[in-house]
DNA sequence: TCCATGACGAACC
DNA sequence: CGGTTCGCCATGG
């Protein structure tokens, strides 16, 4: 059986390119109805070199709110612009445009 | 064991 | 309708 981590880590990998994904939603794929604070704990702590896609992980509004001082929002806004996702400046945040949401079937 | 801290979200003013 | 407050929950001290 996987730990919590693995199970966010996984569905976090099922993320298509060009499409992103809210911590909520993620949280209720793992069976955490309100976890969406857990999800983004779980993100900060991958190791640098992983290749799970955090990066296509936004808030529920589609606002950049990574706080990690290294790999910041700037770096999660050009890996973003890589994929042909359209960023624009909101409220003194980075925001995706049109988000073109990644949902899971179930869960629950 | 109790308390504070988030890469959040929904309910309240 | 928007800014603020209050839950939530796994961790770490």
């Amino acid at each position: 059986m996987d730990s919590l981590y693995q199970k966010i880590y996984t569905k976090v990998s099922e993320i298509p390119q060009g499409s992103v994904t809210s911590y909520g939603i993620i949280a209720r794929a793992v069976d955490l109805a309100n976890g969406a604070r857990t999800v983004g704990w779980a993100l900060q702590k991958l190791p640098p070199d992983s290749n799970v896609p955090w990066y296509r992980v936004v808030n529920k509004d589609g606002y950049l709110t990574i706080l990690h001082p290294i790999v910041n929002a700037s770096t999660q806004k050009r890996l973003l612009e890589q994929e042909g996702i359209i960023l624009t400046k909101q409220n003194n945040l980075w925001r995706v445009e049109s988000p073109h949401w990644h949902k899971y079937q179930d869960s629950r």
